[in-house]
DNA sequence: GCAATGACTGGTA
DNA sequence: TTACCAGCCATTG
């Protein structure tokens, strides 16, 4: 089975520390690791987000990952995340929904 | 070791 | 608002 490196574990971790109905952007992730960058993140997700609420994590835009606008506008829905455009282009209220963890 | 790639970001047109 | 460009950082061939 494969294990994943401490960056990935750490990153993973903030993704599920994530409350339902908030987003955090990548480029945020990677700030607040104080490691990496946006791109790293996002490999992290494209690896191992199929354990994590990747959908939680969008670009700075509002906009989420792209080939998954559909899968993810379905959880925002569910969870009810302020979105600013309900259809394709399909983005976020960063302004509200972005969500900052304590530590800063 | 170098070049290309990627679930990125910010600035300018 | 969208489109294009340059910068950034780690992985991969």
């Amino acid at each position: 089975m494969s294990e994943i490196d401490d960056y990935s574990a750490q990153v993973l971790d903030v993704v599920d520390s994530i409350p339902a109905g908030q987003v955090m952007s990548y480029g945020d992730i990677a700030e607040y690791l104080g490691a990496g960058g946006p791109r790293q993140v996002g490999r992290v997700l494209s690896r191992y987000g199929g354990g994590a609420p990747w959908w939680r994590v969008i670009h700075a835009d509002g906009t989420p990952a792209e080939g998954h606008e559909t899968r993810a506008l379905e959880h925002y829905l569910a969870e009810g995340t302020p979105l600013r455009s309900a259809a394709p282009p399909v983005r976020v209220n960063m302004r509200q929904a972005q969500y900052i963890p304590p530590g800063e």
